[in-house]
DNA sequence: TTGTACGCGTTATCAT
DNA sequence: ATGATAACGCGTACAA
């Protein structure tokens, strides 16, 4: 392991002169520089970052807790935050939580170890209680519908119009019978949220709210969305609609309605949320709405980059809501 | 920032036995130990990782540079390398390339400066005479096909094997004009092992090998799947099977012929290689070949963290190639 | 323009 | 069982 010291021996100067090189320092004599290249190419010198994020206080990495990577939703977050991250000379380390509390609770203590500069939590098993615990002058972000209105900062969707939009684009074509394809809604989180936009917009088009058009699936996966769709057609449910809180959820939910030979959108019509890039592949393609990713992903690391810049608490919580477009295809009849 | 020493001083001991406590050591009386974990919690202690790495020569972290994580083959990947870190207690920094060569020798810099013990590299910009200038003591895994039999140690797949299989398996469901979707073939990569693979195929088989049946595209994507699709039909060039080197792309085939209104599997079969999760669920579900994912992103980090155990450059490198399986679903006729 | 001295927070070694 | 001291490698005042 050569040092900095090796170099400025070999070199015939001081270490300060070497760090001066290595940084871009202005003063420091050509010759002197020249020098200092040589002997560092010679002895294949390598600065210890270990080292320099210690003397600075800085890792200039930043932490990315998500429930899953393995997921086109998660793993699209991931790269565009990696891509922000990048472009601010930041780098980004993954902690995989498994939508748990707990793991949750242990990618925020490594941020306060100071392994990362700072946290980019999307929040599962954390709610908004949690939140209120964690230290004012501590660098997060966090992501998703569980927290929101501080005191951290925030970036989320815009849940309620784009539910209401979807479902209303479903009323649009002729629906009357639309139900809703989402999780547990026993708290405050992305399925109640889209719950509530889905209602507003039957409450808006006059139509009836039967609960049994309410399915809840125990996890956002493809399975669930295929399974679900089988109950339903095998149930004698007979929607005409189907809103599905995720496009994973309804690309399965399509499977399903192919299982049982009914026929998208004929007979029924299904829409999405979050426009991955497979929907526009599928067969039917499928009908979402796209909610911003890039701009979220950009948001979150711009909030979490000045929190880090700033030593002092902030005097207020920011909120980033994107903005959506619905995207319409196949499976709602096409544009 | 409150450091050991403070909390030593508050518990009126030395900052040697605080770090005791800390570290689990044994020689701690307990009334001790007790004494310092009650000065640790009222001055809310953290343990400052930067200096921890700096101490030990070791970061606790590994690289994994990957094209893009937004794709589900890299996605997946990722998953898996970081689950199995974490077994491992290491946690994964990741670095999207964007396939480019010198991004890929970024990735190897920071890890030689030892921001990472060790880098997973998923080669596509690097090949092999890369590979033999890596300083033979750094610890470093590459995956793909670019790099292989050293000096570095290696995970990869069956390709030759497992796409003779697939392509086999197109000719006993009755398939004489099997066209191949890859990338360019100019160089040894994934696409020209898999190509050979589908030769020895239509060879075995006493098939003519016409290079029409060939078809190169630029990116390993749904929208380049979709094309290929429509430029085979549109130009009859009538293949009655296709193996795509990735799902993705064999997703993105099967739009291309849904588009064109070619029936699948009825007049054209399709087989894809890595059984990415949607596979299942798309209609047609997509036979594939199954690389086992799991046990080289397993391999991968164990071949990985015993290189970074040792400080001795290994006497010879290792290579894994993983088992693969086929699964044959609706595209090809179901099972 | 270059050099000196010291601090960053932790842990290994050695001694008590 | 506990403590003193010295690194680990770099960057920053400050001095020259």
């Amino acid at each position: 392991m050569t040092t900095i010291q090796d170099v400025a021996k070999a070199a015939g100067v001081s270490a300060m002169t070497v760090s001066n090189v290595i940084n871009g320092h202005p003063n420091v004599r050509r010759t002197t520089r020249e020098k200092v290249l040589e002997a560092m190419a010679r002895l294949d010198y390598r600065v210890n970052v270990a080292a320099r994020n210690l003397r600075k206080g800085r890792t200039g990495t930043i932490g990315l807790a998500v429930p899953e990577v393995n997921s086109p939703y998660y793993s699209r977050l991931a790269a565009g935050v990696i891509a922000a991250a990048a472009r601010r000379g930041l780098r980004v380390g993954i902690e995989q939580t498994g939508a748990t509390r707990e793991s949750e609770l242990d990618a925020l203590s490594l941020s306060r170890n100071r392994l990362y500069d700072g946290l980019l939590l999307s929040a599962v098993g954390l709610g908004q209680t949690d939140a209120e615990r964690l230290a004012p002058d501590q660098p997060v972000v966090v992501l998703g519908d569980r927290i929101t209105g501080g005191p951290v900062d925030h970036v989320g969707m815009p849940n309620l119009e784009a539910s209401r939009a979807a479902v209303t684009h479903l009323v649009e074509r002729g629906c009357r019978r639309i139900a809703l394809v989402c999780g547990a809604v026993d708290e405050v989180d992305t399925s109640s949220l889209r719950l509530a936009g889905y209602r507003q917009a039957l409450t808006d088009a006059g139509l009836p709210h039967d609960p049994e058009l309410v399915r809840e699936v125990s996890r956002f996966t493809l399975a669930e969305g295929a399974r679900c769709a089988r109950d339903m057609v095998t149930s004698g449910l007979d929607p005409d609609g189907v809103f599905c809180v995720t496009d994973t959820l309804a690309t399965g939910v399509l499977r399903g309605l192919a299982d049982t030979g009914v026929p998208v959108p004929g007979r029924v019509k299904v829409i999405g949320f979050d426009n991955i890039a497979e929907s526009a592949y599928l067969v039917p393609s499928l009908s979402s709405v796209d909610p911003d990713h890039d701009a979220m992903a950009e948001h979150a690391v711009a909030l979490l980059a000045a929190r880090i810049d700033q030593d002092e608490p902030p005097p207020r919580y920011e909120e980033f809501v994107s903005g959506f477009t619905l995207v319409i295809r196949e499976s709602t009849g096409g544009p």
